[in-house]
DNA sequence: CAAAATAAGTTGACATTGTCTACATTTACT
DNA sequence: AGTAAATGTAGACAATGTCAACTTATTTTG
C-alpha cells in the first residue's frame, strides 16, 4: 500500500517520516506554491501530529533545506544530461545546459524559488550539509575548463568566473520569468530559450575574439 | 521633531500614515531583512495600532507592493544616472548601467528581494499600480534602441529582447550574490563588477559580429 | 530474556502574525 | 451646527513555528 515502510498498516512509528515529509513538502510546493509550505501542513500530509517533524528536523529552515537539496540534486542531473547531449562540443554543451536550466526553472518554479531562498553558507544557518549542492555549478565550470584545455576558448578568465557569468545569465532569465516580472504574454518559453541560444552565440564570438 | 505632519505633538490622526508605514517598512528591511517585515511591526514603528494600516492598504501584499514600487523608482533613478554618465557611448552606457544594477542590489539586498517577491502582472494581485515600475526595463531597452538607430549594433534582435538578456545577466549576478548562493569569499564586489565589464565586452563583440 | 535507555510520535501550550468586525474620534462638507 | 466620511482603536479569530511534558515503540545491554 504505502511506498515505504510497508511493514504494517497503521503503526505508531512511521517508518521513514523524514523522507515522507520531504515528499509532502514537494507536493505542497507543486500545488500551492512556496507560501503554502508550512511545517504543520507537511505533517498533516504525512499523517502525523504537528510537532512530529521536530524529531527529524531542528526547525522549519532545516526541512526547507532538505527540500532545496533535493532540488539541487535534480537540477544537477538535468544539467549533466544536457551537457552529455552536447557531445563534447563547447557551443552545444553551453547551449543545451543553458536551455536545461531555464526549462527546469519554468517546470519547477516554486522548487527553484525555495532552492534560492535558503541561507547557504551563512554561519549558523547551514541548511544543506554536504557538497552535492555545488555540483550544478561545478558542471558548468567543467564545460569551460574543458574548452580551455582544448584551446577552444582563451584562458584569460578562470573557469569559475566564466561559469558564474553563465550561471547568472540563465538564472537571471529564469528568475525574472518565474517571478513574473515582465507582463504576461511578452515572451514565450520558446522565445526565452532562443534568447539563450543567441546569448551562447554572443559568448562564443566574444570569447574567441579575445 | 517628526519629519512629516509636524502640526501637533500627539494626535489621533497621524497625518500621513501611509508614507510613514512605507518608511517604517524600509527601516525594518534594512535592519532585520525581509523576514522581519510584518504589518504589525510597521504599525508599531509608526506608533499606531496593529490594524491601523488597513485604512491605507487592503492587506500586507499591498504594503509590500508600495515598498517595492519605491524600490523600482530608486533603481530606475540609479540606472538613469549611470546611463547618463555613459555620454551616449553604447559600450559605456551598458557597462555603467550594469554595474549600477549590481551595486544597487548589493547595497539594498533586502529591498531588491522584496521588489522581486511581489506578484506583478498576476490578475487579482496587481500590487503596483501605474507604470513607473517598468521604467527601469525601458531604460535598458532604450540603450539598445539608440545603438540600433545609430547603426552601432545590428537590428537583428528587437531591443526588448536584448534588454531582457542584459537584464537577466545583471539580475542573475545580483540575485546569486545577495542570496549568498556561492561560498563567501569566493568573489569580491570588485570581481563581480569586473565580470560585468567582461560581459559587456563579450556582448559588444558578439553583436558586432552579426 | 528482562530491564533500561533511546528514538519517535502526541498533546497541549504560548507568542506572533494577518485579518475581520465593531466601535471611537477626528475632519470635512453642507 | 450637524451629519457623513475618513481615520484610528480594541478585541477576536485562526494559522503558524516552537517548546515542554508525556507516551509508546524499538534497541541495547547486563
Amino acid at each position: 500500500m504505502s511506498e515505504k515502510a510497508n511493514h504494517r498498516k497503521k503503526q505508531y512509528h512511521h517508518g521513514d517520516l523524514k523522507e515522507a515529509l520531504i515528499t509532502a513538502g514537494l507536493a505542497i510546493l507543486a500545488e500551492g506554491g512556496a507560501e503554502a509550505l508550512s511545517l504543520r501542513e507537511t505533517a498533516r500530509r504525512a499523517g502525523v501530529s504537528h510537532s512530529a517533524p521536530y524529531r527529524h528536523f531542528q526547525n522549519k529552515e532545516q526541512l526547507i533545506g532538505a527540500i532545496a537539496a533535493e532540488g539541487f540534486r535534480r537540477l544537477t542531473k538535468a544539467l549533466s544530461d544536457a551537457i552529455a547531449l552536447g557531445g563534447g562540443r563547447f557551443h552545444e554543451e553551453l547551449r543545451l545546459s543553458g536551455r536545461a536550466y531555464v526549462e527546469f526553472a519554468l517546470n519547477n518554479p516554486e522548487h527553484l524559488k525555495v532552492m534560492f531562498s535558503i541561507k547557504r553558507f551563512v554561519p549558523g544557518h547551514d541548511c544543506i550539509h554536504g557538497v552535492e549542492d555545488l555540483d550544478a555549478f561545478a558542471r558548468i565550470a567543467g564545460v569551460f575548463e574543458r574548452a580551455q584545455a582544448e584551446g577552444i576558448i582563451p584562458t584569460d578568465q578562470p573557469p569559475p568566473a566564466l561559469a558564474l557569468l553563465a550561471w547568472a545569465q540563465v538564472h537571471g532569465m529564469s528568475h525574472i520569468l518565474i517571478e513574473k516580472q515582465i507582463p504576461p504574454g511578452t515572451i514565450s518559453l520558446e522565445s526565452a530559450l532562443s534568447l539563450i541560444d543567441s546569448w551562447v552565440v554572443f559568448m562564443c564570438r566574444g570569447l574567441k575574439a579575445l
